[in-house]
DNA sequence: TATTGTTATACTCTATAACTATA
DNA sequence: TATAGTTATAGAGTATAACAATA
C-alpha cells in the first residue's frame, strides 16, 4: 500500500504508532539545530516575544506554560544578555512589556535559519514528487494541530 | 500549488520554514500526551531500556547523551519507582545491566497508547487520501532521520 | 481589596571532579 | 594501570509562598 522500496524496512504498528515516533524523532534532530547556548524554554520564549511582539510577563508566562515567577526570571536571564529589554505599560503602571531587542530579533533569525538550513538539505535531496508529499503533508498536520 | 482550501491560510515562506513550524508544533502536542509524572528524560530513557532490551548505564548515558552520572541518578530515581532493576553483568563485574520492570513497561505502553490515541482521534477525522499522504510523508521523514 | 510582577526559598536536574571496585 | 560506575558537589531551572507597587 504506497511502499514498495527498500531501505530502512518499515516499523510494525498503524500509522499513529509510525507518525508518532517519526515525528518524535525528526522534532529532536532539528531541536538539536540552535544558534548560541540558550535553553530550550529561553529559546521558546524568545521566539514568541519576536514573532508576537510586546508582551507582558503574565502573557509570556500563560503562553509558554510556566509560573510567572519563572518567568520574571527567564526574562532577567535574557534581559542580562541583551535580546530582551522590559518597559512599562504606558497606561497601566503594574505592567511591564517585555520586548525584543536587534541583538535578541537576530537571535531567533540564526536559529530559525539554521534549522531551515538542516531541513533545506535533506529536502533537496528528494524527488520533486517527494517534497510535494510533505507539503501536502504539513498541511494536514497544521491543519489537526491547530483547529 | 497543491492547495486552494480555506481554513487557516498558509504561513509565509519556505517548505522547510513551515515544515519547521509545524513539525515543532505537532511534537510539543504529542509530547504533551502522557501518562504519570516522570520528566521526559526518564520517559526517553525508560522508554530506550523498554525497546532496546538490557543496557549499561554508560550505553544508556550514550543513547541520551547524558553524562554517566546523571544517568547513575536518573536509574537510581526510575529504580526506587520500581521501573527498572539493575543487575551486574555476568561476566564483567564492574558492569552493570539495566532492565526494565513489568510496571515499567507498563507505563511505557500507556503513554505510548495515550500518543497514539491523541494522534488516531485526529488521523480518524481524515479522508483515506490525507491518511495517505501522512503515510508516505512518516516514511519519508524517517529516511531523511535515520539515513 | 484585587491585580501585576518580583523576591525568597526549596527542590529537581545535570554537569564536572573525586572516589570505589573490578579487569 | 585502565575501565565502569557511583558519590560529592556545584550550577542551572522551575516551583510555591511571601512581598511590593499600582489600580
Amino acid at each position: 500500500m504506497g511502499n514498495e522500496r527498500g531501505c530502512a524496512p518499515r516499523p510494525p504498528g498503524g500509522l499513529a504508532s509510525r507518525l508518532r515516533t517519526t515525528l518524535l524523532r525528526t522534532s529532536r534532530k532539528l531541536r538539536a539545530e540552535h544558534a548560541g547556548q540558550l535553553s530550550e524554554a529561553h529559546r521558546s520564549m524568545l521566539g514568541n516575544v519576536v514573532t508576537n511582539g510586546p508582551l507582558t510577563p503574565g502573557e509570556l508566562a500563560a503562553r509558554e506554560h510556566v509560573q510567572p515567577p519563572s518567568m520574571s526570571r527567564m526574562i532577567r536571564t535574557l534581559e542580562e544578555a541583551g535580546l530582551l529589554a522590559r518597559t512599562t505599560h504606558p497606561s497601566d503602571g503594574r505592567q511591564v512589556l517585555v520586548t525584543a531587542t536587534d541583538a535578541g530579533r537576530a537571535y531567533v533569525r540564526e536559529t530559525r535559519r539554521r534549522r531551515d538550513e538542516w531541513l533545506s538539505r535533506r529536502l533537496a535531496a528528494l524527488t520533486p514528487a517527494e517534497r510535494q508529499i510533505l507539503s501536502d503533508a504539513e498541511e494536514i498536520l497544521r491543519r489537526i494541530t491547530t483547529q
